[in-house]
DNA sequence: AATGAATGAGACTTCATTCAT
DNA sequence: CATGAATGAAGTCTCATTCAT
């Protein structure tokens, strides 16, 4: 009744301000996607003004490569690390790298940023280069690299790799497609209560059963 | 004054236009998404104006809806008949139902769809309803039998169904994925001469086999 | 009492809507300057919506250069024609000269056009290099053809003739200075009351007589 | 702790920040004009943030004034006081004053004002008609006087003195209206290495020997 | 039926000014 | 006094849709 909440006057938060927009840019274009939200819409949701988020982030456009940076990158360096010192099998290996993924992004809310990057490349061309030379081909390298070791010692038959990145990309994706098409839809099919980790699993299993020599 | 007997052949008529119109919308969606796509410039490459396109479809959702249904009825209608006639291995009816949508639906220009409805779906709520309706699930009820179908012979282990159809539908969804992708950066890893139709070859083998007993 | 005016709906009036758009903008322009003018407004005074605008000048920019085409090329065509075929003293041809730009330019609404070209050259960079190399130029040379006949025929002591020009780049200058001065101050000293054809008139007898040899 | 005992020499003491942010103020309103210059950029320009322009000036439109004031006034009563006690000829007292106004303004930064206040006037109405009144109406007396003074002697024929007082406003204010336009874009026709002074010199003696008896 | 000129809501971005620290 | 983070009004341009012809 009496102890109103902290009246929202402007405060001083510079060092927060960044993170605190990125957080609800990403939440926003997860929902909605990049083009139907609204600048105002962001800075509303960051507890701002209109006028702030462009203090941080002069565009839209550049706002948009900080939330795709910002989501992308330490999970890709992190996955690099892993391969670098693992030990066990490939099978082994490919299960750890996309469990790691599904961690730290595919379950996340950043997982809505790859098909964004696809359905909306157009609004950002730049951002979109950068994902693609600086996300994706390491990442097929990390693909290459684990098979090729399998196909090495026997543990998969070999098959063609061109064709073997594009099915681990469809993976990478999906989540931000399925997640989008539920949202959009009350969807039955593809509803939010989907146990998505249990369908990683199964999914990747039945691959490298598939792929098993 | 003096009309010509014949009537000139192969005139534009106004009967076509319909099929016209949809069939230019189909392009320019494909190329550029719903809503990088000016009304005006779909009436355009149909030959007429812009206000003979909403003449025959009153509101560009309503066009996009045509759209949606003329590409997609006739192909989910042949696959339920070749279903329900079919009388080989479980392995064998789902190569061949991939085989016919891969024809008729993946490797045409109307692969664009289904990527298109997930992204864009807030600009045709109804739609998006539709579709999952009257296409997504009879199209999991078809990947339910055959598979069902499989596990029963003990052609099949027995995996959670639910998930599977996410295997399946990511498989749908991906070439319309791909398409964009490769389409609006100039992308190496996803370029234009990926052999699409071997990689759906190599994907669902790999997924056959992956669930076998 | 009872005759309303036709009702503002929706004309069409594509012939006439370019120089009805281009004659309101020099009146805004003029009155306010180029960015103090907004684009509504421009549309508003040609009674037409802020789109139409749009529809015939595709820019802010693109229209005020049309605005300046429009305004001054046939008047410079004119007065290079008319030097062209002339018979008379130096004196004489520049008093014409002057006289045809004071009827046709300095004394119209469109002498606003000189100053505004200087004071926001920034918003309108390509068009105020056309305005140097296809307008000032030309004038130029018309300027040091006749001083150089008078010259030449004893009629002219001889001077500096870039600082010549100068003067009477200044010339053509003033009016459009003044009237800025006098509009936007209420000024009594610069009041719209001076009689401007009179300065003129003056202003180059003074200027010629201190020419004489 | 042990405060030392001889003051930082040269520090920048707030005394000096008034006039310190005149200066800026002068130089990027010369450069870019009244409102391409932003006030952040003024502060900068000055060494101190944006907040403490606004401690000095409550507004841009006040900090305009006072840099027209602060350049402006002490020529003016220099001017006035010289015109006092000349006791040369007529044509003598004019160049005389000429050549005062332009080592105080016409070749210094400040000639970029007179342009500025006729272009921006919307801006600033006050301080137009602050200018207006205390500048631009003691200029013309001073003419006036001087002027009065040729005819009286019969140095000079009569003319009229309201269009006479025209050219000499057109003078004062060309370099204003030249420097701006040789900047603005790279002017070949009006290029900053014009001698300004020698054109001003011959202008005037031109002007005067036109006004020769 | 067909046309295409006209409409106007809506989105991004700038920048003078305020005010908590 | 000084700072600079925060504000929000204002302006340009796009494009689906309407409607006079």
């Amino acid at each position: 009744m009496n102890a109103l909440p902290t009246p929202p006057t402007r405060t001083r938060r510079k060092d927060d301000r960044p993170a605190e927009l990125l957080q609800a840019a990403l939440e926003l274009f997860a929902e909605k996607g990049y083009s139907a939200t609204r600048s105002e819409e962001i800075a509303k949701r960051a507890g701002v003004s209109k006028g702030t988020l462009f203090l941080y982030f002069g565009t839209k456009e550049e706002l948009f490569e900080a939330v795709v940076k910002h989501s992308v990158t330490p999970v890709l360096h992190d996955a690099q690390a892993l391969a670098k010192n693992f030990t066990g099998s490939a099978s082994e290996l490919i299960m750890t790298l996309i469990r790691l993924w599904w961690q730290r992004s595919g379950s996340t809310i950043s997982r809505a940023i790859p098909n964004m990057l696809i359905s909306e490349a157009h609004h950002f061309p730049h951002c979109a280069a950068y994902y693609e030379e600086e996300v994706l081909v390491p990442c097929r390298q990390l693909v290459y690299d684990a098979v090729n070791r399998g196909v090495a010692s026997g543990e998969f038959r070999p098959v063609d790799m061109g064709h073997l990145w594009l099915s681990f990309h469809s993976l990478l994706t999906y989540p931000s497609v399925w997640e989008k098409a539920a949202r959009s839809t009350g969807s039955v099919l593809l509803s939010e209560e989907t146990d998505m980790a249990a369908f990683i699993e199964q999914h990747c299993q039945i691959l490298l059963r598939g792929l098993l020599a």
